[in-house]
DNA sequence: CTAAATCTCTTAGTGACTAAGATATATATC
DNA sequence: GATATATATCTTAGTCACTAAGAGATTTAG
């Protein structure tokens, strides 16, 4: 087998793994919004609230692609639970901040302890310079995905009768 | 900044950009069940039956989480768009196998082109000894999930008042 | 042969979503 | 400063996928 026969192999076998591992890191997500008892979008709204901070609800809609009408149900729950706060913006007062609610929403990370116990023990068995490494690749790996999904969206926009073959007309409900 | 301080600040840096990046990944399956037209939850069946093939009803819902009721549902839905199949198998003629149709599930394939793209430009930047490194990690990450994953199930089985003081009754709707 | 178990499907009801438009506030133009 | 347009969130009506419960079909155990 060739040199390049056998990346080529490896990259297989990586795509595959990466697949896997991302698709069971889904399923915690959907454990930990069901032991919790919120919706999904809902859990995936505080996750962008703890990575991004205090952030307005048009801004929560565009992450998420939710229609703004679907957010402000998503901080209507949430706020009920107490996992958040509805804030004004003095200096604009169209805009609502959400914030999230330290010690409420605590009880939520403390569903994420399993995960990041199995982590830690995952991590262990690198060095440093293997962490730096898996790091960097996280990193760019995000960056990728971040431009593919831009990429895709793009063709949405693009009026179906012009995206690039996909004939997906008959897929759709 | 001691040595070990050091390393707890890049296993932070580094759960914090895999958050990231698993959270991207989600969103890129969004636009993807999106622009193919079909739910959600029909695009994760379609990935389990990628990834194990030709497997049963009462399967996909293990798998999911979903009731088998509901998988019906998703199951019926992918018929009709021509993307998997039922067959009943022949041993036991109470179960149902759900099969891919190739041809028609290619097209959903395509969609997944742009994220395979960026990341074959992102590992190209690596050695064939650093890929093996990311392969083994998302081999034993994969592993912690589905580890971390059964043991928080195991908290929804534990009736609500023995659980270890998540307190979470309150958040429940 | 009967009872229990297993696997999928059906039904009724619920909850989160979208699309469209209402409301409130801010910015631009005259 | 008044008017028009833009922006940010919320409201409403309708839709779709989900759950819980149980029915139907088949298999396994006694």
């Amino acid at each position: 087998m060739s040199r390049t026969k056998a990346r080529a192999a490896l990259l297989q076998e990586l795509e595959a793994a990466m697949r896997r591992s991302s698709a069971q890191g889904v399923l915690y997500g959907q454990t930990v919004a069901n032991v919790a008892g919120i919706a999904n979008s809902d859990l995936e709204c505080m996750d962008i609230l703890y990575l991004e901070g205090r952030v307005t609800a048009g801004r929560l809609a565009e992450v998420t692609g939710l229609t703004t009408g679907a957010i402000t149900g998503v901080v209507d729950r949430l706020e009920k639970a107490g996992l958040v706060r509805r804030e004004r913006d003095e200096k604009d007062r169209r805009k609502v901040y959400i914030s999230v609610v330290p010690e409420t929403a605590m009880k939520i990370g403390q569903l994420y302890v399993p995960m990041q116990q199995a982590m830690e023990k995952v991590f262990s068995a690198y060095s440093d310079e293997e962490l730096r490494l898996l790091l960097r690749f996280a990193t760019e790996g995000y960056k990728g995905v971040l431009a593919a999904t831009e990429a895709l969206k793009g063709l949405l926009d693009t009026p179906p009768e012009k995206r690039p073959d996909l004939k997906l007309k008959k897929l759709r409900r």
